[in-house]
DNA sequence: AACTTTAAAAGTGTCGACAATAATAGATGC
DNA sequence: GCATCTATTATTGTCGACACTTTTAAAGTT
C-alpha cells in the first residue's frame, strides 16, 4: 500500500526503480542528509548510465529531497529544525484545505470506508499492542485518506506527492514516531465526525488543530532536547 | 525583475535556457495547451540535442505545465474550468498562510516596501492610464512580496515556483486580465494594513476572502460564458 | 466491410563518450 | 609561513547512437 504514489503507476522504468530505491534510502537516512551525491558513484553503484541516474535525480529534485546546483552537483537536504516547522506550517494550510474540500466533496462511501479504518484503529489500541510503528502507518493512513478525499488533484499532487517523503524523512531523521497517540486518536475521530455531517467550516478548523498541537508538540521536545544536552 | 524565479539564478545551462523559452511560449499559447511534445522535433526547433531538452521537459513537468507519460511522450497541460478553481482553492490555503506568516515575520523595511508599493499602485489607477497588462502586474507583484514576505522557503518554492506559471497560463488562456481592478486594489489596501499591524489572524482572512472572491468572479464568468453560446 | 494479425515506422529510454566548468593540489612570489 | 596564481584532476553538462516500446499502416482473414 505505497502511500506514495496516489496514482499506483507500476515502476516501469529503471529510472523509476532507481529513483524508488534511492527516495527509500535518503528517507530511512541510509544516505546521510547533507552528503554530496556524486554522479559517477552512484551510476556504478547502481549499475546504470549516468543519465538515467539523472532522471532519477531529477524526480527527487521533484519531492524536495536533494537540491541541484548548476555545474555543481546535487546534494540531499539537511534536515533543520527551521525546514520541519515551515513544512508543518505548509501542511496545515494544505491539509486543512483539503479537510474542507473533503467535507464538501467525499462519497458516502468513501466517508463509511473513512470511519471502517477508524473503528479498526480503536481496537488496535485497545487491545494496547498497537506499536509506534502500525500507529504511525495509521495517522498516515489517516492523512492521506482525508487528502484524496478532497478530489482536488493540486492538492493530492503537492501533499501526497511532495512533502509526503520529507515529512516521513524528518520524523525518522528526529526520531518522533508518531507522538501523541491518543490524543491524535480522538481528534481523528471528531474530523472524520464533521465530515461525515458536511461540515467542511469546522472539519478544516480541527484539521488545523491537529496539525497545529502535533507542531507544537514537536517544539516542546526539540526544547526538552535543547535543555538535556 | 522575473517574478518566476526567487532566489534569482541566472539561466547558466543551455537547459536553463531552453526551459525559459518554452515556459513562455507553453505560458502565452504559443504551443497549444494539450498539444503533444515530440522530443525529436523540438531538440531540432531549439537546436539542442534530446537530453538538454529533457532536461529542460523535466523542470516544465514540475512547474506543471507538461505531464509525462512513461514510454508515451509528453503533452501540454490542458486548461480546463475544473483545474483552475483546483488551483485557486490551493492559494486560497496557501497565500492565506503565507499572508499570516508574512504579518509574523516581515521585516519593518519589506512592510514600508511594500506600502511604497501600494501608493505607486494608487497614483497609477488614479491617473486612470493603467492598462490591465499594468494592473496584473501589479496584482502579480503585490501577491508576490507576500509570499516573500512568509520567510517561508516552501511556501514560497510552491507559489513561486510551481503555480505561479500555471495561474499566468490559465488567466492568458481564459482572456482575464486581473479582473476587479478597483476594488482588488481596496482588498491589497486592507490586506497590507493587517501585515503593518502584525495582525496574523486578519490578513490570512482578508487574503483568504481576496483570492476567494476572486475566484468567485471566475465562476460568475464562466457562468456568463456557458449563458451567451 | 470490419476486425484481427503482422510488419514497418516513429518515439522514448538508456548508454557511453566528449566538452565545459568547478574543485583540488602544487608551485611560485612575497 | 601564508597567500595567490597555475595546472591538474574530477565532476557536471551536452551530445549522438543504440535498444526497446508504442503507435501507425498494411496485409490477411472472417
Amino acid at each position: 500500500m505505497p502511500l506514495n504514489n496516489p496514482t499506483r503507476q507500476p515502476l516501469v522504468t529503471t529510472a523509476d526503480k532507481v529513483f524508488d530505491q534511492m527516495q527509500h534510502a535518503i528517507v530511512e537516512g541510509d544516505i546521510a542528509p547533507g552528503s554530496k551525491i556524486s554522479e559517477p558513484e552512484l551510476a556504478k553503484q547502481y549499475d546504470i548510465s549516468r543519465s538515467t541516474l539523472r532522471e532519477a535525480l531529477n524526480r527527487l529534485e521533484k519531492c524536495h529531497l536533494i537540491e541541484r546546483k548548476p555545474n555543481v552537483g546535487s546534494r540531499v537536504v539537511e534536515c533543520t529544525i527551521e525546514g520541519l516547522l515551515e513544512i508543518y506550517v505548509v501542511r496545515e494550510a494544505l491539509e486543512g484545505m483539503a479537510c474542507r474540500q473533503a467535507a464538501m466533496n467525499m462519497t458516502d462511501d468513501e466517508i463509511a470506508d473513512m470511519q471502517a479504518m477508524l473503528k479498526q484503529h480503536a481496537n488496535v489500541q485497545a487491545l494496547k499492542d498497537g506499536t509506534a510503528y502500525y500507529q504511525e502507518e495509521g495517522d498516515l493512513d489517516f492523512h492521506y485518506k482525508v487528502i484524496l478525499g478532497s478530489h482536488n488533484q493540486q492538492l493530492i499532487n503537492i501533499l501526497c506527492g511532495q512533502l509526503y517523503h520529507l515529512v516521513r524523512m524528518y520524523r525518522i531523521q528526529f526520531g518522533m514516531n508518531s507522538p501523541r497517540a491518543t490524543r491524535a486518536f480522538s481528534e481523528h475521530s471528531h474530523i472524520i465526525q464533521a465530515i461525515a455531517d458536511r461540515d467542511g467550516e469546522l472539519a478544516e478548523l480541527l484539521m488545523r488543530r491537529h496539525i497545529g498541537a502535533s507542531r507544537k508538540n514537536i517544539e516542546k521536545k526539540i526544547a526538552e532536547q535543547g535543555n538535556q544536552e
